[in-house]
DNA sequence: GCTTACCTTTACGTTAACGTAAACTTTAAC
DNA sequence: GTTAAAGTTTACGTTAACGTAAAGGTAAGC
């Protein structure tokens, strides 16, 4: 089931292969509800959709996040129902997130600029210790 | 040893309130040979240098590092030996991890402009749905 | 018809990063 | 002199996020 017949599906090893993961973290994913696949008998068929829902998990995983936290950003991309109360949920856990967000922001241009000061620290070390540029 | 005499100087409850964590986990750290506070006979001293290394492992936890990545991070603010191939793995390490730490700036900036879509995409849903400014 | 390449399920194993509890000591306060 | 607050060690427990292995089904290529 290497290249279905559909181009906006897709099997569990294309998918493994594009995102550099192991099929058994893509149903991992599913054992834990953040990706929905059809099936074609017992194969699993992803959609565009299913892989979208995997990209924003693997860069949620790029910054820290759980599975729970990006199974929030998921339903932050795609809000399922239209409650006034959820909607407000919902854009509270958005704000957060993004004040999170913001922080994170903030660390790493401090550790940007620490690690640059390092490095040329280094540098001199090394100019000094009698070997040039690296 | 709530207040050591020395002001220079802090008791495992001092860090664990500054920074909100358990004195737990800052024992684990040095279980784990980060962190290394000096005794008054059973008691555990800290400088402001373990300071400093608790407040960059903190920040790495914030970023998503492992207890291992901080290391190499404090181990890069305070270099060790100076040894030219030493330097070299460490300006390496520095460098790649900027190069880490770029694609993560990356990844923020992108789910920040998503959340943002979102966040105005619910506020109209809100909006159409009866429920004023939120 | 047999190997190869995928796919499946089930299930036990592993690592990191602490939490939690027990049992005990030391110092300060009343 | 005893209660309270902080400190200590030892040790078992827990959760997340998969890894790894076993055992088997299917479909293509030679």
């Amino acid at each position: 089931m290497n290249i279905p017949e559909n181009p906006h599906t897709f099997s569990i090893s294309m998918l493994a292969k594009e995102f550099d993961v192991t099929t058994r973290t893509i149903r991992f994913y599913e054992d834990k509800g953040l990706l929905t696949p059809k099936r074609q008998g017992q194969t699993r068929i992803y959609s565009s959709s299913d892989r979208t829902k995997l990209k924003l998990i693997l860069r949620g995983k790029r910054l820290g996040f759980t599975l729970e936290e990006s199974r929030d950003i998921i339903e932050m991309y795609s809000p399922g129902q239209n409650n006034e109360q959820q909607l407000k949920k919902l854009i509270d856990g958005i704000r957060t997130r993004k004040s999170n967000l913001q922080q994170q922001l903030h660390d790493i241009e401090v550790m940007m600029l620490d690690l640059q000061e390092s490095e040329e620290r280094c540098l001199n070390s090394l100019n000094e210790l009698g070997a040039p540029g690296y």
